[in-house]
RNA sequence: GGAGGGGUUCCCGAGCGGCCAAAGGGAGCAGACUGUAAAUCUGCCGGCGAAGCCUACGGAGGUUCGAAUCCUCCCCCCUCCA
């Protein structure tokens, strides 16, 4: 059994250029294979994660992966999949960006000993001699069939910019290059990047008559067609300072039913024997399920340190049922209640002044960041949707302060169900 | 370069002198129901501790008691012509 089949197995392949030969390849020999990760913002979110995770099987199958982050074609600006021209970034930002997500990739596979590589196109596409390029490269597009590319198509309705035009040719040639002086046959990426990477295909062959390859993943949305990585908080980061273990935890603890098999298969490690069971599930045990799911991908992009601690906050806060021995023994989430421990949980200092002084509701839910305004903190207690040590805040300007202590010198607030944030005092 | 159409709150999209913090939908938040799910129903959905004020309809000016709405210039996008 190749990679391939894993890959196919879990959920992870849309179109393949040429399935017989891939597998193949893959089976045969190690082989190195490049996803393209574009450094627009300083973390990669949950929707890069699926790309990710085939580079790591990729790896531990014992081929060799390249993460190509885009700084050079992310001063184009790809408009694949895009209705409208995106802000093109300075060079300074993407440079930034470039070396947070650098850094964020290393978590997932390992870069020693050449074992994986991270490039950055910057290297080489800011090098590239206009009329050069033109003739060396360029001749080999007809603009034509670059129309007629779904891409490009669906922007011939709003319009597409000359420079986004040019995208195709840079990706191409990334694959070309990648090629040449990396011997990588084979291009990954999602749905919308199966025009590029057959174009890639296209351009190898013709500049070095070899055969190269491509696969794309499915674009990936929830049974609701929602798009995956949103929330009240906003994009669901991979990086800890910006999404929290807890709150990614809470993220994949919160998947629809419809979606924990197909998201066990995607974003954990487990055998898919285990995995398939999920589909006898229901009720307590399909959120068992969904424990695991949280657990296994908490383990993943942080660490089971911090998985561990967000499931104690989680089941502490949601009196969770510990998940059933017999459900998916590979994995090492904990099979009995542990003692309480919240401290994955948002936790504010406060000196006891201030505490002794008090703060009005609504300035505190604000100040704590469960609501983004004091207006909105006024609603959301008016509509009886916040708390304070489970019990409903009655009026906007209720004082909260030292009285609200508990035996542990905290005071829990909550917004809704599932957004808690804790005071601690401090002496 | 010429002619026409357009840029509205997170997104789509109506409004085209006061009744506009701006219809409708989506997304989001809360409540009810539940299983921390989905579906459904209800309420909310720019900021400021009331009234009221401030900020917002591409940008800058102007007309008017009053402008998202009218005028001038500028920027950007689309369509057709060149």
């Amino acid at each position: 059994m190749s990679v391939y089949d894993t890959l196919a197995e879990r959920g992870f392949i849309e179109q393949v250029t040429d399935e017989a030969l891939i597998r193949d390849m893959l089976a045969r020999h190690a082989v190195t294979c490049y996803i393209g990760f574009d450094p627009t913002a300083t973390s990669l979110h949950i929707g890069s994660l699926v790309p990710i995770m085939s580079l790591v099987h990729m790896q531990r199958e014992g081929h060799r992966p390249i993460a190509l982050v885009g700084g050079g074609t992310a001063l184009i600006g790809d408009p694949s999949g895009k209705s409208e021209m995106r802000r093109i970034l300075t060079r300074d930002e993407i440079d930034t960006n470039a070396g947070a997500i650098k850094q964020q990739l290393a978590r997932y596979l390992d870069f020693n000993d050449e074992k994986a590589l991270l490039l950055n196109n910057a290297d080489w596409l800011t090098e590239l001699n206009y009329i050069e390029f033109l003739r060396d490269i360029g001749r080999h597009f007809s603009v034509n069939r670059m129309l007629s590319a779904e891409s490009y198509r669906m922007r011939m309705e709003t319009g597409l910019n000359f420079i986004e035009f040019n995208y195709m040719l840079l990706q191409s040639y990334d694959f070309y290059y990648l090629n040449k002086h990396y011997g990588c046959t084979f291009q990954m990426g999602g749905n919308d990047q199966w025009g590029n990477i057959v174009a890639g295909i296209d351009l190898t062959r013709r500049l070095e008559e070899t055969r190269v390859y491509g696969i794309t993943f499915p674009l990936l949305t929830t049974a609701q067609g929602h798009k995956m990585g949103k929330t009240e908080k906003g994009t669901v980061w991979l990086d800890a300072a910006l999404t929290s273990p807890y709150d990614y935890f809470q993220y994949w603890i919160n998947t629809e039913d419809a979606d924990v098999e197909r998201f066990l298969a995607l974003f954990t490690f487990l055998p898919m024997e285990e995995i398939r069971v999920v589909r006898t599930l229901v009720d307590a045990e399909l959120n068992m399920a969904k424990s695991v799911l949280a657990f296994e991908a908490t383990k993943i992009t942080h660490d089971e340190e911090a998985a561990l601690s967000a499931w104690k906050a989680s089941a502490a806060a949601f009196n969770l049922r510990p998940v059933d021995s017999k459900l998916f023994p590979s994995s090492a989430i904990p099979r009995r209640a542990l003692t309480g421990d919240r401290s994955a949980i948002t936790t504010i200092n406060k000196s006891r002044k201030e505490l002794e002084k008090g703060i009005a509701a609504f300035e505190l839910f604000e100040e704590v960041g469960l609501c983004s305004s004091r207006g909105e903190a006024r609603r959301l207690i008016a509509q009886g949707g916040a708390y304070a040590n489970g019990s409903t805040i009655g009026r906007f300007d209720d004082i909260i302060g030292i009285g609200q202590l508990d035996d542990y010198g905290e005071i829990r607030l909550r917004k809704g169900k599932k957004s808690y944030v804790i005071i601690k005092i401090v002496e």
